[in-house]
DNA sequence: GATCATAGTCGTCTGCCTGACGATAAACAC
DNA sequence: GTGTTTATCGTCAGGCAGACGACTATGATC
């Protein structure tokens, strides 16, 4: 590794966040509209520079809190503070990503749970929750009609190994009560998985196993009845951060 | 993302390599001899500057061929032409992590079968596999004796990140065939599982587990007693990546 | 050449986990 | 009350993994 100061190239880098949550029974990811060119109008994953002094995951942090209002989830923390789950995703660097300059982009991953409105810069309009199946398809329609036009740059390749990262993880971890407010039942706790899984799992076999599974979740002694039926017992995550056994994905 | 030309720093952004092998039954890693300043003599991990014109995964097959002379296995390629498992490992880029400059590293993982002799520039003296926990242990001694010194930069971080995805990666996919040469035994495959995991496994079971997952192995019909004992079949790997279910790492 | 050490391969048995699914419980709507 | 919805407990059969016995086929040693 030599470090001639002439030998290498500058390269600019950037963060580019796939924020996911569970709304309505669907995965759906914060799409940001682009206000100038490239990609002009078009829709892309929030992101921006990392600054001069900033770590890659601080400035993961701050771009989450800039478009979305969410604090990251001090990895060191204790679990639940309400805040998002923040992990790198992977770095994307193609030479011709970027058509004005040499960019590499740290793209991070955050799991949130279900939030009021986006906002980015105050501005709503330029800010939405979408279902990712909406923002992966190439040139299709939309929900309401209207014709899609594909991610800017590369986002729909870095969303899709977002969503992927997403659905193997809440296998083998605790990661699926990101998406879950601080309290939640194991039917919500199951109905995030269903949305991201993109399946439907029996009640009785998901509620045996993730209570008898050890620390995955804490009864916190509460009842509520939010989801209609019968009441049902609220948990808190508990400390165990991977899942042994796993939980199993239907095949297909 | 506003893209003001003033408004980003300028980084160098390098590639970092961790390359595993199985050596003697134990996991090594590759390093090399830091030449000049910082860390001068110290060992680090191979690596070196993304050029202008570069993807990411293409600078990290170009430092590999450089250290280690090995080809790097194109994803879309079948597998077993001999070369090495590639993927990217995570990106790193602490302000602080080079004294000099701002630098962020992508580093890769790579997985080789066991190499005749490492050579960095042709110069063997500075490049050679280690054990990785012998490259892990902060300031202890070496098996000669020798005072070690930790590994240049946060290098011993990117090392263990790698060591545990590749600890965690042979749980779920094929990839153990990629430290094992194109034809190799059962016996031969779970002595990089146990090297891998530190453990030892019961031979009896191990056989029926990878002979009995579809797509894992595939017979060559061909026999060999390179490892005593009575002759073993000998496989290659079979087009299966993923393992379904997957291999089980005994607990602690 | 008999014996031994070494590896490889095939079976058996038991316990645990999972998937399928029946049954009951506790709320709300009418 | 009746029906609907959701939650929760139980049962049962099949599959897989861990523990381990038994046998096979080579090379090494005496």
């Amino acid at each position: 590794m030599s470090y001639d100061p002439s030998a290498f190239p500058p390269f600019a880098v950037t963060v580019d966040l796939v924020v996911l949550t569970v709304r309505r029974h669907s995965l759906c990811a914060m799409a940001v509209r682009r206000g100038e060119p490239p990609f002009q109008g078009r829709w892309a994953l929030p992101g921006g520079f990392v600054r001069a002094d900033e770590d890659l995951s601080q400035a993961a942090a701050r771009e989450l809190a800039e478009e979305t209002g969410l604090r990251a989830h001090d990895p060191s923390a204790p679990a639940q503070d309400n805040g998002a789950h923040l992990e790198q995703l992977a770095t994307y660097g193609d030479p011709d990503r970027d058509p004005r300059m040499r960019v590499v982009s740290v793209a991070h991953l955050a799991l949130a749970p279900d939030l009021p409105a986006p906002r980015a810069g105050g501005d709503a309009s330029n800010a939405r929750w979408a279902p990712v199946e909406e923002l992966l398809q190439q040139g299709g329609y939309g929900r309401d009609g209207e014709p899609v036009a594909p991610l800017a740059f590369d986002h729909a390749r870095i969303l899709a190994d977002g969503v992927e990262r997403a659905r193997s993880k809440i296998e083998y971890s605790s990661l699926a009560t990101a998406f879950c407010p601080p309290e939640f039942t194991v039917g919500e706790l199951r109905r995030v998985y269903e949305a991201v899984w993109g399946v439907a799992l029996d009640p009785r076999n998901f509620h045996r196993k993730v209570t008898g599974t050890p620390g995955f979740l804490v009864p916190t002694g509460g009842t509520t009845t939010r989801q209609g039926g019968r009441p049902a017992q609220l948990f808190r995550a508990g400390g165990a951060t991977l899942l042994n056994p796993p939980m199993l994905r239907p095949e297909v």
